[in-house]
DNA sequence: ATTATCTATAGATCTATAGATAATGC
DNA sequence: ATTATCTATAGATCTATAGATAATGC
């Protein structure tokens, strides 16, 4: 079992490396993805990345051809378990209260289980432009199936029209606390959730 | 009365504005606004602002010392009003109930209401940079006395603890819903403060 | 031979400064 | 004289490429 910066196959860093992973693959994302979420994507040079793994600046490029590869390879698959999670739900017969609750759990505790706050990721700026497109979309995706859960429970529970968009928006607000560098407890996951069922206010 | 781009007092530009402002310094900050709030902070150059405002990109510089001036001068006030207001309510008597509502309508009529989505300003990962400081606690206090309203409804109404973050949160996702690129509609104050209301789960 | 690193650098930025210029104001 | 713009550019980046080098694998 080889461990990162020791005994490679190629020519040995000068320096050892200052991250974990297996492979100098998940080194550079692991630098890759705290310096994108705290001090973001246009403002990290590909520099300061290979510093943090203790590579040269060019050898990121044996692993990615370019910068925004490195940001879409920490994005692919963090929409992608979410998405499928709720279209098993919306498949699913059953009262959509108790699925809202469970759709809403699995989320947090993925956002704030990370290591990183790769939530944050999808609320850049730079992820605006068109070589992103279909990882907004997916999110996007994601969002209509919030909304299409929250206003069945909207429905079965006499709740308030207006609400259905807002049990998305409180997922996201573990982010926005992420960022503000407040700690998820392990209860957060059920907090937000019965909280995203409160603010639709049905009587169920 | 002077409009922009016309009959100045130094040499003419070479070109006509093509931004709202009485004077150069308005139009610069509001196409500031519109790049910083779209493609971020760090991947907006100045020579793109100055092309925005139909300038130069040097002319810049005779009305803002740095490139951080003009995000600082963006920020400045955008928190202050709601900061004033925050600390009126709570030094005032009555039920916290209606004072927090009519915090988050006014807060949320605000973030609605401006031009670009200026709030999405606080939320750039730039901003944690020393200069910024000042503003990210701020930012900061505004959230504390949301809290402490929220817990004096909390204590009032027999509500949840734990949601005592929850209203403010709920304000910041109108920024997240302006840059996924959904409008506010007239309702949308109220829909939050109602909904931030119920998300404290008290029985008023 | 293959791989992963290294050094060196091209070419394209980007921020900020220096100094010239073309208006209005006094 | 004052003001707001302009042109030109210094100096510091930044991304990505070219080609050398030092390991392991066969």
């Amino acid at each position: 079992m080889r461990s990162a910066g020791h005994e490679g196959r190629g020519r040995p860093r000068l320096e050892q490396s200052r991250r974990p992973g297996n492979t100098a693959r998940e080194e550079i994302l692991d630098a890759a993805a705290e310096l994108f979420t705290t001090i973001g994507y246009a403002g990290t040079s590909t520099r300061r990345i290979a510093d943090a793994v203790g590579m040269r600046q060019a050898s990121l490029y044996h692993h990615f051809a370019t910068k925004d590869d490195i940001l879409d390879a920490l994005l692919a698959g963090t929409v992608d378990e979410a998405l499928r999670f709720a279209g098993e739900l919306l498949a699913q017969p059953g009262p959509a209260t108790s699925k809202l609750h469970a759709l809403v759990v699995a989320d947090c505790s993925q956002l704030c289980g990370s290591r990183w706050n790769l939530g944050a990721l999808y609320l850049l700026p730079e992820l605006r432009i068109d070589r992103f497109a279909q990882l907004r979309a997916n999110r996007e995706e994601l969002r209509r199936r919030y909304r299409q859960l929250a206003a069945q429970v909207i429905a079965e529970c006499d709740g308030i029209p207006d609400a259905d968009d807002l049990p998305f928006r409180l997922v996201e607000s573990v982010i926005n606390r992420r960022s503000d560098n407040k700690e998820c407890t392990p209860e957060t996951p059920t907090v937000i959730a019965d909280a995203a069922l409160r603010i639709l206010g049905g009587h169920c």
